[in-house]
DNA sequence: AGGTTGATCAAGCAAATGGTTGATTAATAG
DNA sequence: CTATTAATCAACCATTTGCTTGATCAACCT
């Protein structure tokens, strides 16, 4: 079993699993507090496994995970990799909005140093592939 | 232009967008500005027409747009639709927030009003979901 | 015009996804 | 022990995804 899923592959299920309308509507209902599997597939009217398998995935993801009580396997959310969705996002949502600034700055005829983003071509470093824009 | 896919589409496609590694790192590399099918797909093993597709996959998700220069179609962000990803997972990351505050409140004795009677509408008037599993 | 560059179109293929039905494991209730 | 409930496992199928190669389109440049 493969535990240490290289926090990229977290995100890649992550975004995924909420790319499927019904993973969202279980989602949104699991922020209202904890439920099972039969009162998660109850809306839908697709089988109670298809349900499941779709929990399973929301599991893997970590956004949910699972607990015990008698037969039953309450499902709930994770908040933390929610968290680590709008973490991603947002830096690049703000880098962008930074760009926007300095190119505000560039059309007022203020030459703003510092970050090189209003150049016109823009560095081709291949090497530097990485998903992080060094913060 | 058919921009009306029942905004539920959108979200579906724009998290799938942004669940492929691939797509992710084209989309950290366009928060520095806008650049060419050729550029983007310089750091990767694969095809260029494999970029295009999914360039396209980001377009017909509404999170990059693509204008005209000479022979180059330059790609550049469209920020509008990140901010609908973050403000889908907020809304649910802040109602579970909210759910442990009145469990901490509960545990601490301090009965604040009913047990789940924290009215869960932090921004759900925003008239884009139906995708809410209704109290 | 002819040639080069930038990007898409088109067909095809291996792998993954979402769904089904049927059988099986666990825990509770009689 | 038997029956019931809750959920998963297993095999299977249709569709989609990601990628490839080869051909085509569109705009530039001599």
């Amino acid at each position: 079993m493969i535990v240490d899923p290289s926090s990229d592959d977290r995100l890649d299920r992550a975004f995924m699993a909420l790319a499927d309308p019904v993973r969202r509507r279980i989602v949104a209902r699991l922020s209202r507090g904890p439920a099972t599997v039969n009162e998660l597939a109850e809306p839908f009217q697709i089988t109670k496994q298809a349900v499941s398998k779709h929990i399973q995935v929301l599991e893997h993801a970590g956004l949910v995970s699972r607990t015990r009580d008698a037969q039953r396997r309450p499902v709930h959310l994770e908040a933390a990799q929610l968290e680590a969705l709008t973490a991603w996002i947002d830096r690049y949502r703000l880098i962008h909005e930074q760009q926007f600034r300095s190119l505000d700055a560039l059309l007022a005829g203020t030459t703003t140093s510092g970050t090189d983003a209003a150049s016109p071509e823009p560095g081709q470093s291949a090497g530097t592939a990485q998903e992080e824009p060094e913060s």
